[in-house]
DNA sequence: ACTAAAAAGGATAAAATTGGTCCTGAAGGT
DNA sequence: ACCTTCAGGACCAATTTTATCCTTTTTAGT
């Protein structure tokens, strides 16, 4: 249960692969998608969100592409999920909208808070710097 | 993302039904369904996974049911999850089976068993008898 | 033995989500 | 003009979710 979908998995590979260029390089999607082994229409849809995002800049015609628009540090691995994936919440009733009727008295309710608090403190504090520096 | 389904939800409303019962108590598919605002043919499926696992017994026949098999305070908030949901994990990468190639070296996979290890480690210190106890 | 009650188990299926592809259009460079 | 590259929409197959239905088995009570 409670698993990434390829859509996440593929929009981490793509953005720290862009992150592990020189600074500021422009890369083409094609590109992108062969070395993070990512269908590339697929990634293409997960670029627009990055875009829209401000993840993330894109130059069309030739010699364009796509590079990094905001610093890879201060690019945390929660905001590439939360982009792709929606909120990170184990269950309904702790979405910001959902906010289920009983979440003073359900007992469950206050558990699946803690869940989702423990794993936003995670992926909130993993940067795509950091996930980018290669290790040998 | 990383949501409960309904399964998942479903059988946690099922199990802590049966909890708040007075103790040895049989209680019919039927009672527990209607109780847990369940579709009793889910539920049915369900508690039949509950079953092969040693969680409830069930009876046949006239008087029949469903009754604990185990303390309530034995049975935790994972292992009901885990039954209905599969293991949990936030990335195939880190399933027992799976364990991806680069586990080693992979920066993201130690973000994931990080997630999952505490994820798990809520879960399993949230007991059934814990979820029962009505509070006023 | 018969019957009614109740769970077990298998088959089926609609709806939603996932995981893509394809095509046209827009924008930019030469 | 023409080629390159991303943008956006439509579309689609596979899988998963969320069930329902039907037959069989087991048991209790008469």
């Amino acid at each position: 249960m409670m698993e990434l979908t390829r859509k996440g998995e593929y929009a981490i590979r793509g953005i720290v692969h862009l992150a592990r260029l020189p600074h500021g390089s422009v890369a083409l999607l094609s590109e992108i998608a062969e070395a993070a082994d990512v269908p590339q229409t697929f990634l293409a849809k997960i670029f627009q969100i990055f875009v829209k995002l401000g993840f993330v800049n894109s130059y069309r015609g030739t010699g364009g592409g796509f590079s990094l628009a905001r610093p890879a540090a201060s690019i945390t691995l929660r905001e590439v999920v939360e982009a792709v994936e929606g909120p990170i919440a184990p269950n309904r009733c702790v979405t910001e909208k959902g906010e289920c009727e009983n979440s003073t008295t359900c007992a469950v309710h206050m558990i699946w808070r803690r869940v989702q608090e423990q794993v936003v403190g995670i992926l909130d504090d993993v940067t795509i710097e950091y996930l980018a520096r290669e290790k040998e």
